[in-house]
DNA sequence: TTGAAAGCGCTAACAC
DNA sequence: GTGTTAGCGCTTTCAA
């Protein structure tokens, strides 16, 4: 590998020079400029990071922990995090936390080892101990870490609240909720609640279904054609929307009308579930604002380790109507 | 940050006595190691690994590159990429090339500069000639980018015949092939190849429609609308399950009954396909074996970068029948 | 079994 | 404007 003193060689001038050059730091002639500028294409070169990180500088590189990417909701977020993160000169580590405490304790033991400049946590199996000590900025996914990490989020009462609101407007009578596992401290149990307040205000029963998140599309495939037959429910929300498509799947199957005799409205809002399945209604989370915002914030706490940045900061949600919840005729 | 000299200090031994107790080198009394030990925990010590690959050694970080992961299909590779890698101790350092050859062709150069061990290239905007002169071990999936990079692959002409089978089965008379847009040298091409074949041999005539990768799927949509009410072809081959759904989508807009007027089959057989679309007939890509040997011939050109490697290596597709081409009974 | 010292490739005082 | 020098945190001969 060619390094800054071949160059140096080649250009005729000292290491510090050509360190400059590089950097634009200090006051060059324009001539040792273009020297070189061709010494460094002539000989292919390649600053290499790791050497210049070692001096206390940053190292550009962000780790991204989420729970997988194979789920449409996370792969468009981290490709958009990969997108911005890139545009301001950073690249990413991919952590798949897997559902794994022990995996996502290991990424955060590595990703602190003096590696990355900073880490946007989006998965959550870890007691918030484990994340208080990690000293690097952090800012999290709907999810509570530590005081001074910030959570970003979007309205998950409002969305709760919104898609409560589409099914008694569709005139349900018996509607379900269909949730994850209810973690401590996630904002996510805010979409329970929004929605159990526009029941209750309508004095209409709430119905609760709880489905783990690491549970196999089959298992849960097994569960809802269950809950169909046995519940018959006219009404279902599920929050998110690969378990709504469950729920569209087993009614296909048992015979059930969407929207006739069942109304379905999902959550999350994906680019993918608007292009693949325009039908479904669903709550859409705005993830380009979600991760500009994450992304802003991040850089701000890298620039400047102690400004102060809110606890929390929750962004609109959007109601995009399919005709899983449309009206009879 | 603490480092290896706070240990040493506390230890009461030579940096050079933690740099063996951390690399298990050399011989070491068992009083030591322990003292060693008990310090490295009482100061939380890491290892900074950027130093470590300064002496020239391995990064542990592999480069992924691919076309974004928001695509199910990529989103499930990268997803067990990373899963394999991490259990071989590598981290993954993402990279969505977003069919843009100048953020790969800036990816490449920032991964050669002497950061990554080694590559997995999975996008394809470049031309071979910037591949070839990376000088670090890559493998490739699914396209031809250098003679010393090895192509792994799923059997893209068999499956492309498995899918024309099924179509003939069916007994489909005017069947349609969407593909994308043909790349040179790549050899999702055989797709087309084996479909092509299996007609011919039985009269029947080619029928292709090519949309852009990148093409919005709203704009997919309107051309697949306007292909199925201008051609009325009784089958469709597309060779991505996407394409496939979007056909699936547009056949219910205009009241084609699929399968009784229009067999579909789709190319990639994803989990989330399996689980959420299983009504999909599909050729199915082994992701978890392609990416299994992906990282075992990328481990073993790391291991041993002049160690000869096949120019290309096959794996066999498996079919999967749903509804979706079923015979009308 | 252990330590001293040199150096990985680069940057940043401090000279000149 | 440019070069000298001293490290960043760690590993690795070479000696003891």
């Amino acid at each position: 590998m060619t390094k800054l003193t071949d160059v140096a060689r080649v250009a005729g001038v000292s290491a510090t020079t050509v360190s400059r050059v590089i950097n634009n730091y200090g006051s060059l002639s324009e001539k040792t400029k273009q020297k070189v500028y061709a010494a460094m294409r002539e000989l292919n070169y390649q600053p290499n990071s790791l050497a210049r990180s070692l001096q206390g500088k940053q190292t550009k590189l962000i780790g991204v922990i989420f729970s997988g990417v194979s789920n449409p909701f996370f792969g468009e977020m981290v490709e958009e995090l990969e997108n911005q993160l890139f545009s301001k000169g950073y690249r990413v580590i991919l952590c798949n936390a897997a559902d794994d405490k022990a995996k996502e304790r290991d990424y955060l033991r590595m990703l602190m080892a003096n590696q990355v400049d900073g880490i946007i946590a989006g998965a959550h199996n870890l007691g918030i101990e484990e994340y208080h000590q990690v000293g690097l900025p952090i800012i999290s996914f709907d999810r509570y870490l530590s005081d001074n990490i910030p959570i970003v989020s979007s309205d998950n009462y409002r969305g709760g609240q919104a898609a409560g609101e589409a099914l008694l407007a569709a005139r349900v009578q018996h509607p379900v909720i269909i949730t994850g596992q209810q973690q401590p401290n996630s904002p996510t149990n805010q979409r329970l609640s929004g929605y159990q307040a526009v029941l209750s205000a309508k004095d209409v029963a709430l119905d609760q279904w709880t489905l783990a998140f690491g549970m196999s599309p089959t298992l849960k495939m097994m569960r809802i054609r269950q809950l169909l037959t046995t519940h018959q429910p006219d009404g279902i929300f599920c929050t998110d929307d690969l378990t709504a498509l469950l729920v569209l799947q087993a009614a296909k199957q048992l015979n059930i009308a969407v929207p006739q005799a069942l109304k379905v409205i999902g959550y999350d809002g994906t680019r993918f579930i608007q292009a693949y399945h325009p039908e479904l209604t669903t709550i859409m989370q705005p993830i380009t604002d979600i991760v500009t915002l994450m992304v802003e914030l991040l850089l701000q706490r890298i620039a400047d380790p102690d400004c102060q940045l809110e606890t929390s900061y929750t962004l609109p949600i959007k109601v995009i109507t399919g005709t899983s919840t449309a009206a009879i005729s």
